[in-house]
DNA sequence: CTACCGATATTCT
DNA sequence: GAATATCGGTAGA
């Protein structure tokens, strides 16, 4: 890690919008992040903290810079980088970046996708870098990127969460590509072709800026 | 570009 | 049993 920019000390919304521009590199591959999530601790309904410790989520309460690697929906991946003092379970989730090193191994982790969709994504972002349950824990390996103008510097709503999805706690780096595209969150039903007619306006689309 | 929808396993209730 | 910090394919504007 570069301890330049990298004080991982704080909440996670404070650290989140000062790793846009950083690299972060894992197994070949460096990404900078253009998009990044935070979660701040078990007082935030959306994190996986929520509902104090679980075997899942113990590598958030551990010190910051390390990664939190999750499985979600039966298929995907997601990275989060642990910050924060000891114990307050906060993190940012790194939602997409541009892969600036390590290409041709990204494109074999992803075949068939165009480079700039590589890492546009939190699933894709953590593929391409090969992330998976076995980099829970390890050391984040992160570089400080050249400073950012404060007006490109974006934020608003998270996205897919089912709660508290009004706090503007994602952040991006405005008019930048390899941001991810706009998806809107909907309930789901176990029973298939019969969803409820979902409340439309649920969040507002501010997607990419 | 936006919108809908199914696939899928782990986690927690 | 139910929910989930998603993606890729397809459809339509």
């Amino acid at each position: 890690m570069d301890a330049r920019l990298t004080d991982l000390s704080g909440y996670a919304d404070e650290v989140a919008p000062r790793l846009l521009g950083a690299t972060v590199r894992h197994a070949g591959v460096a990404v900078r992040l253009t998009e990044v999530e935070a979660y701040r601790g078990e007082a935030d309904p959306a994190s996986h903290a929520a509902r104090g410790r679980t075997p899942r989520n113990a590598v958030m309460y551990g010190p910051a810079g390390f990664w939190y690697v999750y499985f979600v929906y039966g298929m995907h991946w997601c990275a989060n980088v642990v910050t924060g003092p000891e114990g307050l379970a906060t993190a940012v989730l790194l939602r997409a970046g541009e892969v600036v090193d390590g290409l041709e191994l990204a494109r074999i982790r992803r075949p068939g996708v165009r480079d700039r969709d590589l890492a546009r994504g939190p699933a894709r972002l953590a593929s391409a870098l090969g992330l998976d349950s076995a980099g829970t824990g390890k050391p984040v390996d992160l570089t400080a990127g050249p400073p950012l103008p404060a007006e490109a510097i974006r934020s608003g709503p998270r996205v897919g969460v089912a709660v508290a999805a009004e706090v503007p706690w994602r952040f991006w780096i405005d008019h930048d590509p390899t941001v991810s595209p706009y998806r809107p969150w909907v309930p789901r039903r176990r029973t298939p072709g019969k969803a409820a007619t979902a409340v439309s306006g649920r969040r507002p689309a501010d997607g990419t800026g």
